[in-house]
RNA sequence: GGAGAGGUAGCGAAGCGGCCGUAACGCGCUCGACUCGAAAUCGAGUUACCGGUGAUGAGCCGGUACGUGGGUUCGAAUCCCACCCUCUCCGCCA
């Protein structure tokens, strides 16, 4: 959410932000909306001014044991008025809010103005792409092949997007959580959290999937709640309506959740193989900053996501999203990109973003200065590190032999039992 | 699922139709006095948000908020209804 009052004051900074993100979302709207709602207010209030004067005269008249039956005719009618008013200036707030609910996060200035993903920027690239000798296979097909992936039961168990995954598949995915978490909380000094993985609409609101983006996240009917698409959801809402002493900034938070995504509206992309499923396991990284230290936190973070990639030896680039491009709660945006020979591209396997003040605004985190004064608002980041699936993905087409085995990286081997190589079939059926 | 208790400022807690919401009282926090300094003590200050007017400041004027939403009333923290959350006991349960 941003601020009401730049709204209002500072119109046409928000009318270019908004330009530059491909809204369709018009400021004179806003401005007509919220005019109506100050006339409204400004009309009732007076009228509430008057019924508290009356009634502090009703009651000195009572005290003084005398009739008031003139004074509470005309107050009732009023008080009649005022209800009719308060709805009325309630309806104007609402509209107001809910236009305001949907606007996006203003991208910081340094973010490169472009349309759409073709206008990214690549800032970084690590490691060469190795040469094979063969042609590399995509990686459900090894992954199937050495019957670590089950698409088919899955679909039986659930419907399409859905895999189940045994034998080394599982135990790979688990080592690669367990790897990751370990560096996240020896090295880089997060907190481990488990936090739900239902929440309520007010939790949805506050990181900003909803109100705008419900149709993208699986909601439990007879409840309200909602599965969290990420774990940056529950993380980021711990501190909701908290006021944080500063001594206590910044906080740094990791979560490896499953995470739940409807992916309505991308039919036909990625049907195949683990890149884009309803339920996967993700590695989150969540900060809580000092205003003045987000930018620099957003570059720890996609460091401490990029060793993770460095560590494991796969090949990626890091691209700094274009305004265009940016989800809609970030006002500066890095991914990393994977290298996946079978499909010969970059994916994506994290996406590290500031959300400045914007999901702190909506979900109420402040920080108490230390030198005393007012609350203010906290920066909040959030970053994958890394999604887990992908990182299994990745590891199976540039770690994949001719032969249909697949090499464990090195650093992964003592989470997988010491084994270096996975050929053999999971034992099932 | 059953029974009970509770939700008021940063925390604890009083109030139970108008004299109590810048909200008693206590703690905390800020400033000051005392002190070489500290503790103790004493004194003063300390809710947020919205609207109007200022300069997106200060100040002033007005409004709102006692878990949430409704209702009764000229007037609700206080009375009525529904819901949410927390705690205790019982039942069930990994």
């Amino acid at each position: 959410m941003l601020d009401l009052k730049l709204m209002q004051k500072n119109p046409e900074i928000v009318a270019k932000a908004l330009h530059a993100r491909n809204s369709k979302l018009d400021m004179g709207e806003f401005q007509a909306l919220d005019a109506r709602r100050r006339d409204l207010l400004a009309e009732v209030e007076a009228l509430k001014a008057q019924r508290n004067k009356a009634s502090a005269e009703v009651a000195a008249l009572k005290r003084a044991g005398r009739d008031a039956s003139e004074l509470l005719k005309t107050m009732s009618a009023v008080s009649e008025r005022i209800k009719e008013l308060d709805a009325q200036a309630e309806e104007a707030k609402a509209a107001v809010e809910s236009w305001v609910m949907s606007v996006p996060n203003i991208p910081d200035a340094s973010v490169p103005v472009g349309r759409d993903e073709n206008e990214n920027v690549e800032v970084a690239r690590w490691g060469t792409p190795r040469e094979f000798s063969f042609p590399p296979k995509e990686h459900w097909e090894v992954g199937t092949k050495l019957g670590g992936f089950d698409f088919d039961r899955a679909g039986k168990l659930a419907g399409s997007r859905f895999v189940v995954s045994w034998g080394w598949a599982a135990r790979f995915e688990r080592a690669i959580a367990n790897y990751f978490m370990d560096i996240h909380i020896a090295e880089h000094g997060l907190i481990e959290v488990q936090p739900p993985l239902m929440v309520n609409r007010r939790t949805m609101t506050g990181t900003g999937q909803l109100p705008k983006f419900e149709e993208d996240l699986f909601r439990l009917e007879a409840w309200d709640y909602f599965l969290i698409p990420t774990a940056e959801v529950p993380l980021t809402n711990l501190h909701a309506g908290e006021v944080i002493p500063e001594e206590m900034l910044p906080l740094n938070y990791a979560a490896m959740t499953p995470c739940f995504r409807s992916e309505a509206g991308s039919y036909g992309k990625d049907t195949k193989g683990l890149i884009r499923q309803h339920q996967f396991l993700k590695v989150e990284m969540v900060h809580f900053a000092h205003p003045e230290r987000s930018f620099e936190a957003l570059e720890t973070m996609r460091a401490h996501a990029e060793t993770l990639l460095q560590r494991l030896e796969l090949p990626y680039r890091v691209v700094a999203l274009c305004t265009g491009d940016m989800g809609f709660s970030a006002c500066k945006t890095y991914d990393l990109e994977v290298w996946l020979p079978g499909q010969n591209k970059f994916r994506e396997i994290s996406s590290c973003s500031n959300c400045g003040d914007f999901q702190a605004r909506r979900a109420n985190i402040r920080f108490k200065p230390k030198g005393g004064g007012k609350p203010e608002f906290v920066h909040t980041l959030n970053g994958s590190g890394l999604a887990v699936g992908r990182t299994l993905v990745a590891i199976i087409e540039n770690y994949q032999q001719e032969d249909g085995s697949i090499v464990v990286p090195k650093a992964l081997r003592p989470y997988m039992g010491g084994i270096e190589r996975v050929d053999a079939p999971a034992r099932h059926l």
